[in-house]
DNA sequence: CGGGATCCGTTACGATACTG
DNA sequence: CAGTATCGTAACGGATCCCG
């Protein structure tokens, strides 16, 4: 396992710095956010990273306490965040609010997955959620499954299917990132780029108004 | 000038880690939250950095718009945050707060000057700060000065003397790092760690009601 | 002396191949 | 699936030199 460079600096930006600054780590702890993974997953979702630089910064994290390292479903290996670990979460977001203001460099590669997507979007609604909303959306992306949870003032967003969703939501990537940009508005969003298949009606309502509010956290 | 790695992928964390994510870069960013600087100005501030790499951090900086180049007091040249720049603020904060929660990587280096502290003092200030508080505070931190300003429910510090402060606070550097991770409560700090030059009395109230909430942000 | 540019040894990264 | 091993390459770090 190689070891990392330090700054060494007592300033607590540079101590931060010093666990989650290496190239990659904020893209691990981002697909983490959108919940446990194993580490062909997370490999797959940060298109380029080499094995074992995944392994280097896993161990560090673990050794840090900002993730946890335990026994999945089917012999699997599971990686997951601690407490401390899900206090990136604003980092993440700023940081797309920061990176929605620059254009790609040069041509993109694709992501294996879309775990990328969950912390900022469920950042967005806990930013724009009441304590009076509450329902379970199914947000199904180029095929791939999301679950939004909006309880008790809280939402998340998560990589996995929804249990007993109130509306299901099917939409593009490209869709969403040029939502979350500014530029497509909710109403063609909503007509032509997506298609919602509601379960229990009075929720839609709610869930057009977190949205809306969510929108709003992006813009700026 | 050194080309950096891109990750090239279209998620807008990654497009933002591309512009600030490199060694040094975020900690420049950090310098420049209290104001202007030399280049020697941010060399000394970041103990360590090599020449060639502050050169070529600069100059990315100043290609993607985050800051600009101008002529200074006396032939010297000033690199100053653009409004893009001072998004970069919050982004600090919230590493600020993960690094908190971590000790210090075996022995630390002293960094030439203080204005590592400036950014996130401001932050924590501004996000305490309510609309009737106005005053200007000269704050000597191992005799650095640095200026709080708070007026229209804005605060900001810099790393400059005041103009014409309601009061003077005179401390050290290591007094407001045992403040700010709560291994010191206010009323110690401002009985046997601090002394307090009041110009106008009325303003001392504000002040620490200032600085309760203040430390209240930095409390997670 | 401030503000860099150039050079070069060292270290971390990136890609591929391989193993339990 | 979950890593380890190897190795070429690119970025970092430190020192020195240059120029107004």
């Amino acid at each position: 396992m190689a070891k990392t460079r330090s700054y060494k600096l007592l300033c607590p930006i540079a101590r931060g710095l010093d666990r989650i600054g290496d190239r990659w780590t904020l893209l691990i702890l981002r697909d983490l956010h959108a919940g446990p993974a194993r580490f062909s997953d997370l490999q797959h979702g940060l298109t380029g990273i080499a094995a074992n630089l995944l392994t280097d910064r896993l161990a560090k994290l673990i050794g840090d306490g900002l993730i946890v390292r335990e026994n999945g479903a089917h012999g699997a290996m599971l990686y997951r965040l601690t407490e401390l670990g899900k206090k990136t979460r604003d980092i993440l977001f700023d940081l797309a609010l920061i990176g929605g203001h620059f254009p790609p460099e040069g041509e993109t590669v694709d992501p294996g997955n879309l775990r990328t997507i969950a912390v900022t979007l469920g950042t967005a609604c806990q930013r724009a959620v009441s304590d009076d909303m509450e329902f379970e959306a199914s947000i199904i992306v180029d095929g791939e499954a999301f679950v939004l949870t909006v309880r008790d003032g809280n939402a998340e967003m998560l990589y996995q299917a929804a249990s007993k969703p109130d509306l299901v939501l099917t939409t593009t990537y490209q869709a969403m990132l040029a939502l979350g940009e500014g530029e497509m508005d909710l109403e063609e969003f909503s007509t032509t780029h997506a298609q919602m298949d509601v379960k229990t009606p009075h929720t839609v309502d709610t869930f057009m108004r977190l949205m809306t509010g969510a929108l709003a956290q992006l813009a700026d």
